[in-house]
DNA sequence: CTTTGGTGAAGC
DNA sequence: CTTCACCAAAGA
């Protein structure tokens, strides 16, 4: 026995998982002075580590002789001090996680990390912190206005905006109110006059009884939500696959009603831009539940809040994006993945994890139902629910009259274009803005156009950085690099020949804005992308014509096509069809069938009916012609998933990827070359290959394809390869990971 | 004889 | 990844 153990009479360890890149766990003593004290699985700990403090998460207690094979005791340190005295991880989140580590080959200690809230990854409690929000009073609800308006018209106008603004739900942050350019004595002069009180915003759980009913459901909608109301007790996964239009949202309200009514929490993810103010509006109108929204514009604190209450039990409905996944529930009663196959599902960096499978792993732990929805689901769902091992409901009408759009495809060939815009598609905008219809033009391409070039040297606008164009942006000013953020003044002569005369080649959307409006100059033209929509409401601000059925032309990147009703547009054009067409990726006639069917979708909703345009210049792809006439779901059955299983690709195979990135393009491939012997046996090795966009940010970027037709000899495989990596430190100066199901190739 | 920087090994 | 120990080269 060694002096640490003389000093600490324990015969009890912890296991403890430590944010650090090592693939194992970390064993401690008790901290001192507490020695008998019962240290629970899931609770964080501050412990010593590499000569720091750091916050870890305990795994698990075991005993001192079932250790011993595994650590030096000489080497054993005592927890510095406990910060939980509750796991702050449930058993079924700690089990999430743990799985997690194994599927995606992520170190735990960085998995468990990730599932918490940044202030308690810093080490912070897990107590709330008083939020205090400004709220209408019974008086200030009824008070007019304008009888302020003369003395005090701040005053008056900012009681206009509480009274606009936030009924009973939601009240005005003190960020918010100055933010809106108001002063704390104004706020300070209402509070006086009794009209707004302070109220803590935590204060509001609410859990009524009932719900507002909703609209009667179609028979397809009954009869899924019948299948559903079976089976809500227990782990079930269910693909809801509905043409956009036929009221999938319907259908996910009156599950999470019988949840709710169950006294139980419901989960809901959106896809990144799939959260709008419209989808959440038909929550909150339908349910007077408190519900969390986890949006990209919480603060730490505001995030802190929010987990906290979900966890105590005090928010029904938790809405959020992919690491909301892993958002702690009380009492989980549903799990809903909307959109279900949109990419940014998957994290891209770091723990590439997929919270749509993570979502369906933890219903599984937590024995509660899933519903992934889609009106393009992926091939792997479609796979699973066809295969029997998802329930399948099924919405093939769209709600109410509306008509499934027709669709035309249109020869680029001689096709005479203006704005990116062929003559027979100008007129049929033409005809449709005249009739005052809106029309919805799809290009997803950012920016002002793709490449500057000059014109007597052929210079073109590359970026040093990587292996692509930068892109010309004419507000503000600048080449841009989309793929690293490197930013350059536009030259006025070529940096070659000093030709003044640059070119800017092919069309971005600011480019189709600018010259749509001045063949169109009666209408207005409206930009939907990230760069017209950074600021905060930018995008409901833009978009306000839109819904007042104003005739006008939208132009924007695939922004657009996500969660948006547009029930005024009649008119629908993809102008570029054929940037997707041929790439590399065994994924993206997938992608952009997906990318079609959910744009045509965004055409033709209300009465009226709707029309489809795509411009290609390969009219006779047989994507085309099968989405013409037989849709997303039958074309992906009968001619994309017999595809994939012909060529061995997922879901008939599971595949991996070792990625590696480096300053010197022989350093990644050697490094890669190192680890293919370690890759033979069951598995089948492509590469080393450089990535599609070779070189980005300055970095040489490769990879090998791993693929298997069992899962586990992948993971097993891979699993050895990365303990080999970290033993021999092949790796030293160079970035490198491991990429399970990976989703995305560029 | 100290300072600095680079390298390698370990982390409980 | 982060820290630490160690050593060699550079500086005073």
């Amino acid at each position: 026995m060694t002096l640490n153990l003389l000093h600490n009479s324990s015969d009890t360890l912890f296991e403890v998982a430590v944010p650090t890149p090592l693939r194992k766990t970390f064993y401690y003593l008790p901290p001192v002075g507490s020695s008998e004290l019962e240290l629970g699985a899931g609770s964080r700990v501050l412990v010593p580590f590499s000569g720091r403090k750091v916050v870890a998460v305990v795994i698990s207690s075991v005993a001192l002789s079932e250790a011993e094979s595994q650590v030096d005791f000489n080497k054993l340190k005592a927890v510095e001090s406990v910060i939980d005295t509750h796991p702050i991880l449930s058993p079924m989140l700690l089990k999430l996680g743990l799985w997690a580590s194994q599927y995606y080959l992520h170190p735990i200690g960085e998995v468990l990390i990730h599932m918490l809230p940044a202030l308690l990854r810093k080490g912070e409690a897990a107590k709330a912190s008083l939020e205090a929000v400004w709220m209408l009073t019974d008086k200030g609800r009824k008070v007019a206005w304008q009888q302020f308006e003369k003395k005090s018209p701040r005053q008056a106008e900012l009681i206009k905006i509480f009274q606009s603004h936030g009924h009973q739900h939601s009240g005005l942050l003190p960020r918010d109110v100055s933010a809106l350019g108001f002063s704390s004595a104004q706020t300070k002069a209402l509070k006086d006059k009794s009209l707004i009180e302070k109220v803590d915003r935590r204060a509001k759980a609410s859990w009524p009884d009932s719900c507002h009913s909703g609209p009667i459901l179609n028979n397809e909608q009954q009869a899924a939500v019948d299948q559903l109301q079976i089976k809500m007790k227990s782990f079930g996964c269910f693909l809801l696959e509905g043409v956009t239009g036929s009221g999938k949202t319907e259908v996910y309200l009156r599950a999470v009603q019988q949840c709710l009514e169950a006294k139980k929490q419901v989960l809901i993810l959106v896809p990144e831009i799939g959260l709008t103010p419209q989808t959440l509006n038909r929550f909150r109108k339908r349910f007077d539940h408190s519900i969390a929204v986890l949006h990209s514009g919480l603060s730490d604190k505001e995030r802190l809040n929010q987990w906290l209450a979900a966890k105590n039990g005090d928010t029904a409905i938790v809405i959020g994006t992919r690491s909301s996944v892993f958002t702690p529930l009380k009492k989980p009663g549903l799990i809903v993945v909307d959109e279900e196959h949109d990419l940014s599902f998957k994290q891209q960096d770091g723990f590439r994890y997929h919270a749509r499978d993570l979502a369906i792993k933890r219903a599984s732990i937590e024995n509660i139902p899933v519903i992934l929805g889609s009106a393009t689901p992926s091939l792997e769902t479609i796979n699973n629910a066809d295969a029997g091992r998802y329930g399948h409901l099924l919405l093939k009408e769209r709600a109410g009259n509306a008509k499934a759009p027709k669709i035309e495809i249109l020869d680029l060939k001689d096709a005479n274009l203006s704005a990116g815009v062929s003559e027979a598609l100008t007129a049929e905008i033409k005809t449709q803005l005249g009739q005052g219809n809106q029309v919805l033009l799809f290009l997803n391409r950012r920016g002002y156009a793709p490449t500057l070039m000059c014109e007597h040297c052929g210079w073109v606008s590359d970026c040093d950085q990587c292996d692509a164009r930068m892109t010309l942006h004419k507000n503000p000013a600048k080449l841009m690099c989309h793929h690293c953020g490197n930013q350059q003044p536009i030259p006025h002569q070529c940096p070659q020949c000093h030709s003044p005369k640059l070119q800017a080649l092919g069309m971005g959307t600011a480019r189709t804005e600018e010259q749509l409006q001045l063949m169109f100059p009666d209408y207005p033209v409206i930009r939907i992308d990230r760069d017209s929509t950074q600021k905060q409401d930018a995008f409901e601000k833009l978009l306000e014509p839109v819904r007042l059925a104003k005739p006008c032309i939208l132009v924007g990147t695939q922004m657009l096509a996500k969660g948006h009703h547009f029930p005024h547009v009649t008119l629908a054009a993809i102008l570029d069809a054929d940037a997707g067409l041929f790439a590399s990726d065994f994924r993206s006639v997938e992608r952009m069938t997906q990318l079609l069917t959910q744009v045509a979708g965004r055409s033709g909703r209300a009465e009226k009916p709707g029309k489809v345009v795509i411009q290609t210049w390969h009219p006779t792809h047989p994507v085309f012609n099968a989405l013409q006439l037989e849709g997303y779901g039958t074309f992906s059955r009968q001619q994309l998933i017999p595809q994939r299983q012909m060529a061995n690709l997922p879901p008939f195979q599971s595949m991996a990827l070792i990625r590696c990135d480096a300053k010197r393009e022989s350093d990644a491939e050697s490094f890669l070359n190192k680890l293919l012997p370690l890759l033979s046996g069951y598995l089948q090795t492509t590469g080393p290959l450089p990535a599609p966009l070779s070189r980005r940010a300055g970095m040489f970027r490769k990879w090998i394809i791993v693929q298997s037709h069992e899962r586990k000899h992948l993971l097993a495989t891979l699993n050895h390869v990365a303990k080999q990596v970290e033993q021999s430190r092949i790796n030293k100066g160079l970035s490198w990971g491991i990429d399970i199901d990976p989703q995305d190739f560029s």
